[in-house]
DNA sequence: GTGCTATGTTACTGACTGGTAACTAACCTG
DNA sequence: CAGGTTAGTTACCAGTCAGTAACATAGCAC
């Protein structure tokens, strides 16, 4: 009944939005990334998340092969909308290496700090969705865990980069050090509610970082 | 059979080592804590403990009233070889807050990169067996989670008030760089293996901060 | 209208989970 | 030898999990 209403409500919003209503498989994919987000992977069951999109386990099934699949789909849009707020935050100051750098780090406290009120869309409230992931899923899932380790590699090797591109004396000390702090930022996360945590010192000190290694 | 055998073994191989025999307690638990930390702890049943540990379900419930008191036990005694690990470092250099940051991220350094032969010794290999369970515990979990929200909060704690020793002029802001340091070393190490991650810059990029901040 | 596609519904399987009951065997102590 | 402690064995319960079968219904296109 209620599930129902909460269907129809959906789809006449979106429709009325953009004049496409949501398929199925959308609202399935939209819920379940917002759910493996906010209690874990292992801990979220595929019923559980055709039920809260409104529909049921048959509907989920015809969307997705198995939920490892979908699990896979998740990971993959999280770091599709994690590389976008990076190219986004660095595209104003294209050239500035260092600029670019205080910008990901003036950011990504304003994002881990904010005042709350968009919790739901930028997902930083607890950690790194693909850090998280690492840690439930079993070590024999090369699929999955390749998908992490892609995603890891791929900010260290930006990282690196930036740290060059600035002119430091040693790139690769400083892009790994600067992943430290980022990476300590989302971990702490886990464990302290916003504003209350270490990650408030991030943007200070990814600066003296920068600034010992470009003196 | 085989598992009877084991425990045989096993009990005998303690008996001639120092004369007591291990309890069922004691194997149970020290099975758990392995695994735990392994494969992480919903992924891993009573079940699969007990006959690890060469017992049985019932053995097991016999000694611990159910998993999750079992868990806490678990990530107590994590926590407490880890503050063994840090006052043990720091302990030589007693009066010498420098010195004493220094030892604790070389160690530190030499845990997470060494030669790999004592990999079930100090557990390093798949980050913070605290910060891990936080990604798996439920939310409504308050005793879980107060257990790894006690820990990381004595880790700032001990940072900062290091700083402060050091002669930092923010040490709040210094601890809590470190921390993140700490900490992202740990998550790194998940999808990092031995020696191939960023961890390998974390004693220069300590020594960098703390520089930046006592100059 | 006739289909075809997308979706909802109910019921089911088989494996696994945490947890318990009842009984049996070994052992150490008196 | 007697009796208590410790542990192993088997069988079970109830709940949850991923995944499937079969059927019913709504709407859209032709």
């Amino acid at each position: 009944m209620s599930a129902k209403a909460a269907v129809v409500e959906k789809a006449e919003a979106a429709k009325g939005e953009a004049g496409v209503k949501p398929r199925v498989r959308d609202r399935i994919f939209e819920t379940a990334c917002d759910l493996f987000y906010r209690h874990g992977i292992r801990a979220v069951g595929v019923d559980a998340i055709a039920q809260e999109a409104g529909t049921n386990k048959m509907s989920f099934y015809r969307s997705f092969p198995s939920k490892e699949d979908l699990v896979a789909e998740y990971l993959r849009e999280q770091e599709r909308e994690y590389f976008d707020w990076w190219d986004g935050t660095i595209a104003p100051y294209k050239g500035d290496p260092l600029k670019q750098l205080d910008a990901l780090f003036q950011s990504y406290l304003g994002m881990t700090c904010s005042a709350g009120e968009a919790q739901a869309e930028c997902r930083t409230s607890r950690g790194c969705a693909l850090g998280n992931a690492a840690v439930e899923i079993p070590e024999d899932n090369d699929m999955l865990a390749g998908i992490v380790h892609d995603y890891k590699s791929e900010i260290r090797k930006r990282l690196r980069k930036l740290a060059r591109d600035a002119g430091a004396r040693d790139p690769n000390a400083l892009g790994d050090a600067l992943m430290l702090l980022m990476e300590g930022g989302y971990y702490t996360r886990l464990t302290y509610a916003q504003n209350s945590g270490p990650v408030a010192a991030i943007a200070k000190a990814a600066r003296a970082l920068i600034e010992a290694h470009c003196a």
